[in-house]
DNA sequence: CCGCCTTCCGAACGATCGTTAGCCTCTCGA
DNA sequence: TCGAGAGGCTAACGATCGTTCGGAAGGCGG
């Protein structure tokens, strides 16, 4: 792919990003190139090409980043470096995560299918790390590991509304951990 | 408010949740209501309008389902109030919650600022719970209280795009309030 | 019965949308 | 040196956008 080419995605997914798919023209883009809204087609046949490209490129960093999670090893750990590599995608690629998070519904046809098979991929992939801490009893063996995965994938998801880059999301990763795995009740309270 | 008027405000709430704000044409929202675009402006101003109603639909009803929430008694069962009190907003508006926080960022001059405001507040009202349980030692005294609200928010903000309307919500919110008091970690990785 | 108010129609407005076309100008490998 | 391809231009296409306008039903209080 040529380096305008990418120059053009890149754009794509900073107004996707700030704009919405919609309320992002060919000709918002075009002037982010500074270029006339025709020149574009030199580089894509649809608009509709663009948010696709963005969101498979948001499905690619967030799998790669679940990849560098070792298979074994402690439950615990694994958890923290799931969230670690799932906050980091969104701090380092923020408009890319937001793409993959919010606008990716905007996609049409069986590109929106795949797209949503891959998320629900990723999402399992999420999951197993839970179910697999119950059944090995590193997690409470009476655990709802449904809710706790639902419970850290919501923290993950709403990321991309609040998280800004330059973060130290590692930090926050691990305060994300410990709440989730010792839970924030007192004493007073038991 | 007409009969007719709020008609348009309910299927102004339906499309701009299924299609999007910019997704939603004005022909669309007449369609819906079985009648000629141009028609509609003798009910609004303009298609801005009902996105701002919408919100502050949304607004007021989650700032009036916190407002059930006791100001005083046990922390632990406010914030199960305050979870309760949230996801069943959703539940049975999923419409009005959807564009409260996922559409409203379409909202131009003062009305976004404004907008974001009761925003704020309301997580702020959420997040002081938190505060306060830490302060009065119900919550653990060494509690990080903004990461945990914000755990807590993330999991009530992102719970419009997997909450099925007519779920037991009152459960649901229990089972979160139970992961986020005790964790979930098992005495083998203690 | 009159007159107003609400609601809708049909038609049109200018603006903007995504996309196409033909042509021009570079760059670079054969 | 020449040809091809990449990348950009200007202009225009039909479609759709949000909005406006004048008029016409219908109901309802006076």
């Amino acid at each position: 792919m040529s380096a305008r080419r990418t120059e053009l995605t890149r754009a794509a997914a900073r107004l996707f990003a700030e704009k919405g798919y919609h309320g992002t023209s060919i000709g918002d883009l075009a002037e982010a190139l500074g270029v006339q809204k025709g020149s574009l087609y030199a580089h894509i046949e649809s608009k509709a090409d663009l948010l696709w490209e963005v969101a498979r490129e948001g499905a690619a960093a967030f799998h790669a980043a679940l990849d560098s999670v070792p298979e074994e090893g402690p439950v615990v750990e694994r958890i923290r470096a799931a969230l670690r590599a799932h906050l980091s995608v969104v701090a380092e690629q923020l408009d890319v995560a937001t793409v993959f998070v919010r606008e990716w519904r905007y996609l049409e046809g069986e590109r929106r299918e795949e797209f949503v098979a891959e998320r629900r991929r990723y999402e399992e992939r999420f999951r197993a790390i839970f179910r697999e801490g119950r059944e090995l009893g590193e997690l409470r063996t009476d655990l709802d590991d449904a809710t706790a995965a639902l419970l850290a994938l919501s923290a993950a998801n709403w990321a991309y509304t609040w998280l800004r880059p330059g973060s130290d999301t590692d930090h926050l990763a691990d305060r994300f951990t410990a709440l989730l795995l010792d839970g924030m009740r007192g004493y007073a309270s038991r």
